[in-house]
DNA sequence: TCTATTTGGTTGGAGTCTAAACAAATGATA
DNA sequence: TATCATTTGTTTAGACTCCAACCAAATAGA
């Protein structure tokens, strides 16, 4: 029940480095607020583990020189993977993130087991050919679409998939010998930003994801929040018209029927002649496009969920207070024409106080941010164990 | 900027003490995960500051019989004050947030500085009278209606009261030599439920306080969050219509105009011959009197509120994936009626595995307990201090 | 060359926590 | 009645975290 808060200082003078690097062990003290002695030990630990090394001296007014301390990335190598209905994503990153092999690969519906062991077989394929040895990889981090308890590595609820109810932390745990970090897409994602996105700078902000559906991670006090049972950061089903239509999750008005593509596809599938219960993953560019030749239709169809958008982004802002808000996936694709109505309506939404330091940002769109992500997971659990005793090596 | 993580496990082995005593230290050590020296170590300061004493032996099924650990809770005494626009509420509670004084006195519109003095004169009268050294009272916790930033104790909005941008804690703190803590009416509350009530047994729950507006304070991992600006929990001006009604906060279809008592009296006034843009702040007695009476209007304006706050708590279950939703205050008068709907819009409203094993909560109403939490505030400041160095007596 | 200044390492010690051994108490068993 | 197994709680040695106070090294400028 009660932790042990060990080496909690070690992690943080860690992320100091890894995130202001070349820095000094002075610096380190000095921002960090813990004694000189303390970072030096610190530092001599990182430096024989190899994760940081000495890169150069750098200046200073007066006296003795700094010895510059930087992060080594390619001290090691995570694997991260996103599973999808049909296909998975693998990238091998650095601990930086930093791509050096990515494969996309298709799925088929083969049942639990014979899933797995193709997933197996994808990793092992990719490592063989990005040539790096198996002991560098250090650990394994796993995006799925829907709801999954990290703890156990098991996926609760997704849409029509075959590894439902399977352990597949325990699985490929076994399987390769490395930690292995399953969690939903959108949480990934977070962490994915707090490691080496917009969210580095931000100790509580809320990434909201949007794309097809919408879904959400929440960092505070610098770690990502899981909730009593795993699931914060479920913003998809928050309601924002209690009288609206009907969800599949048997709801009605969730956001996700308001401000996703899933919502811009139905307001504007007539006009591009498609049928608006269908839909139709491209619908943003086609939209965009339009709205880029001054197509009214297209112009109001982005307005709507920019406007909806905005309305939840309210609603998280009042309920987390966060240093950001980080919104992601694809729906940056249109950012220009709905970031300015989402800021608009959170302004009219939230008190001042609330909003007067609040940071409001739609991330660049990258296809491989997710997968990444994923990476970052395990990155992120690598870096806590490696802080967490004294005489610890990989090799 | 990095904190130091001493002696956050003393703490929780006294707050196992608090929660569960009688109990003894095998048991603390089993239940705490720490080892039996440990708990021993912490047990032994404990007694020495008298928070904690030996009170006879319980039973065992073999062997040595255990020595039972009780929590003192008369060793020391808090000031809770709740400020509001016309009043202020004052008691005097041991360490369990039992009332030994409490009193409520007028407050007139004199400025801050008198203001403040009167706020001390009824301090000091109140601990005259109720005859406990001034030495034995160990901190102040105010609650206060609007934001509040904790840090600074400083109150930053406020419904028209004069004490706005002056800093409550450091003038306090100047007078009476004592640690003050100030909060919004809402965080206090949920304080008060974490130490002495239903939220005692949740590590991670929300509190939504309803009555004239809406308020709420989080709570997870077991601590009140305060978010990046310490304003985290502001509900009541979370959208549920975003088409609806325009609030005094700028917005449209805050919360708060939709499943607050302030609703229920635009909903029903012309019912009761009164104005629909006034207010009376005993509508609710008034409308579940005539529901039990069977008056339609009376019902519909309860399942209409009870719709309302259901959408807004379903929206926070998606978004904090809490342990439970505690609701409190004066609309816990109306739970009979109200409730069964807010569960039902929940249930509707949510994915299984996220309330699953969700707890839904309408508190007890008590006039009482937010100044007592105001009260626990100043337990919880006083408990972290006295468990966060070991030599240390407030004799 | 000397000095003031800054970096970074070393040392002693306080504090947190554990494992292991030990002492004390007690019901059951021989 | 004596012994034994069992459970409680204490003591001790030691690992780990961290800091204050030095000390040594490096360096720009007097």
């Amino acid at each position: 029940m009660t932790e042990n808060f060990k080496a909690s200082n070690r992690r943080a003078v860690l992320d100091f480095i890894r995130t202001r690097y070349p820095i000094s062990r002075s610096q380190l003290s000095r921002i960090s607020g813990l004694n000189k002695a303390t970072v030096s030990g610190f530092v001599t630990d990182f430096l024989r583990q190899g994760v940081v090394a000495e890169t150069g001296s750098g200046v200073a007014a007066a006296g003795r020189k700094p010895v510059l301390l930087s992060f080594v990335a390619d001290s090691a190598y995570v694997i991260g993977l996103l599973l999808n209905v049909r296909s998975v994503r693998m990238v091998i990153t650095d601990l930086e993130g930093t791509i050096v092999w990515q494969t996309r690969e298709p799925l088929g519906d083969e049942g639990a087991s014979s899933t797995l062991d193709r997933i197996a077989i994808i990793i092992e394929d990719g490592v063989r050919r990005v040539g790096i040895p198996f002991s560098s990889i250090v650990a394994l981090g796993i995006g799925v679409p829907g709801l999954v308890d990290f703890q156990a590595g098991v996926i609760v609820q997704t849409p029509n998939m075959g590894l439902s109810s399977v352990s597949l932390k325990q699985w490929l745990e076994m399987r390769f010998h490395i930690p292995v970090f399953v969690d939903n897409a959108a949480n990934v994602s977070a962490v994915g930003e707090k490691l080496f996105g917009a969210g580095r700078h931000y100790e509580h902000f809320v990434y909201v994801s949007v794309s097809t559906g919408i879904g959400g991670g929440v960092v505070m006090n610098g770690q990502l929040q899981r909730g009593a049972f795993g699931f914060a950061g479920e913003f998809g089903h928050m309601v924002v018209e209690p009288h609206g239509l009907s969800c599949r999750c048997g709801g009605q008005g969730c956001w996700e029927m308001y401000g996703s593509l899933k919502a811009l596809y139905r307001q504007t599938a007539r006009h591009i002649g498609e049928d608006p219960a269908a839909y139709r993953p491209d619908i943003l560019v086609t939209v965009v496009d339009a709205a880029a030749r001054g197509e009214t239709w297209a112009i109001e169809g982005l307005n709507y969920i920019g406007f909806y958008l905005g309305v939840g982004v309210a609603s998280i802002v009042s309920a987390f207070n966060p240093h950001a808000v980080l919104i992601g996936n694809e729906i940056a694709i249109g950012a220009k024409w709905i970031m300015p109505i989402i800021e608009t309506v959170v302004q009219t939404h939230c008190s001042l106080p609330i909003i007067k330091d609040l940071t409001l940002l739609m991330l660049e769109y990258d296809d491989n941010k997710a997968v990444v992500g994923a990476a970052g997971m395990g990155i992120d659990g690598f870096l806590d164990q490696l802080t967490h005793r004294k005489i610890r090596r990989w090799c």
